[in-house]
DNA sequence: TATACCACGC
DNA sequence: GCGTGGTATA
């Protein structure tokens, strides 16, 4: 059997709800290292890769490896019956069809439990080759998501340059043009604020704004959110979930242009 | 003549606004003794009562028992043009046709007063007869506005069983199944969260979460909410309107059942 | 199903 | 006054 306890059961909710609106099903993978979730979105352009580590549960056992296809519109409806305090508990039987979600407020006066029918969804497990990215750059995933939401209002992509000083951000469109730089800044400030910038080589790429503003619905669950990217590959969007796992999101480069290293005249594209 | 001054005029905000989904027109009964108000739904399916009485109010007068047929929505719009701590006087001439709101600043520094037109509005009067209830549960207001907010998004009605343990909710529906448990806790906590339960025998009905939900709109009106229910007869569902009175509303269970004693098997339903 | 507006709580 | 959550509409 399946049985996971989780104390903090809202992040649940986060990662459900940050994942609901790219892909409406799939499978949990449950193993007695964790809990993940590997997808392509639902126009197969992007790719989810959730990883929950079984030490971050209070408590998790996993007797057989089995893989449980779920709606995530249903799960959200279920996980959103659940207080923002709650202890969740999922269990599955080895041969059910069904998984429970239990939640139980903190102050024990109140029990739900919630079942919902497991689905077969064909399971497209795409390996994601350990890659070695040019560049990476760290920065509060608050400030990201306003900065891709802001410049959605100008164009459909964005040009995010990575350079030693800093990271900037390129849009154009009908409105007009539009450039966003925010600068390393590792030293004083709070924590909170802090933008970091791991560098081998200078990169720019181009991306659809949609999925880095769909990507965006996971800031709640971490504080900071790191770009990950190299040349004519795949960015790796990553969200930390703090002594658990991570949320990683997957959108691969438009190739607009051959000459990928100097991004100054996408501006007019 | 009808002249009624009310210090917590937002009281009377507060009950249009519970009722008006509810009820399009009314009929508003004064007499020596208060200010009542019974209709069934637009739907004719559940019943609304309201009771002030008299002694609640901080001036009242009622020469000649009279009943003023109102249009809820008109009355809700003018009920909006007072301010959050007006003192609210509504005052009828016998043979008028209008009623008058005067909304008075507690700094008297201002002073409204909007008529509203009466209407002719056919009374049905139903007596609502004294019931002897199996199980009266009371619960916090808002945590039933959330139990039942909830269950609508996982099914269309909701078994409500009350035990001497606990009062549970159970929906199904396509996406899956759902019980939530409350226990009964007179005891310590805040007097806020208490959960009590005055129980002959046990019982459990059925209902339709829509017309729940519509009633749940009077929770700002109380602190605790109570359910009184009988095999095979409509739940009262009361809100306590503190030194003044109640808002009631009484819905027939749905008989899905002939066998109403053990409704574990409805589960499945 | 996704977006926009409105209301309530912090 | 700002932010979040819920409701209603397209």
């Amino acid at each position: 059997m399946f049985e996971a306890r989780l104390v903090q059961g809202n992040l649940l909710k986060k990662v459900v709800d940050a994942v609901k609106d790219l892909v409406t099903d799939a499978n949990f993978d449950c193993s007695s290292s964790g809990f993940t979730l590997q997808a392509m979105d639902n126009s197969h352009v992007s790719l989810v890769s959730l990883s929950l580590r079984s030490d971050g549960f209070e408590h998790f056992r996993c007797d057989r490896n089995m893989s449980m296809g779920m709606s995530l519109g249903n799960l959200a409806k279920i996980l959103k019956c659940a207080g923002n305090d709650d202890i969740v508990t999922m269990k599955a039987a080895d041969d059910g069809d069904t998984v429970t979600f239990m939640f139980e407020s903190p102050k024990e006066d109140r029990v739900s439990d919630f079942e919902l029918k497991l689905m077969d969804i064909d399971s497209e497990h795409l390996g994601i080759p350990d890659t070695d990215y040019a560049a990476t750059v760290t920065l509060p995933a608050a400030e990201y998501q306003r900065i891709c939401r802001d410049l959605s209002s100008i164009g459909d992509t964005v040009v995010i340059s990575a350079t030693k000083d800093g990271v900037k951000f390129s849009s154009s469109g009908d409105v007009g043009t539009a450039n966003i730089t925010v600068r390393q800044n590792t030293t004083a400030d709070k924590k909170e604020e802090q933008v970091s910038i791991d560098l081998k080589e200078p990169v720019a790429l181009t991306f659809a704004l949609r999925y880095l503003n769909s990507f965006a619905k996971a800031t709640p669950l971490a504080s900071h959110v790191s770009l990950s990217m190299a040349r004519d590959l795949p960015v790796m969007v990553d969200y930390q979930i703090s002594d658990m796992g991570h949320l990683r999101f997957y959108l691969a480069p438009k190739i607009e242009d051959e000459d990928g290293g100097d991004m100054e005249g996408q501006d007019e594209a």
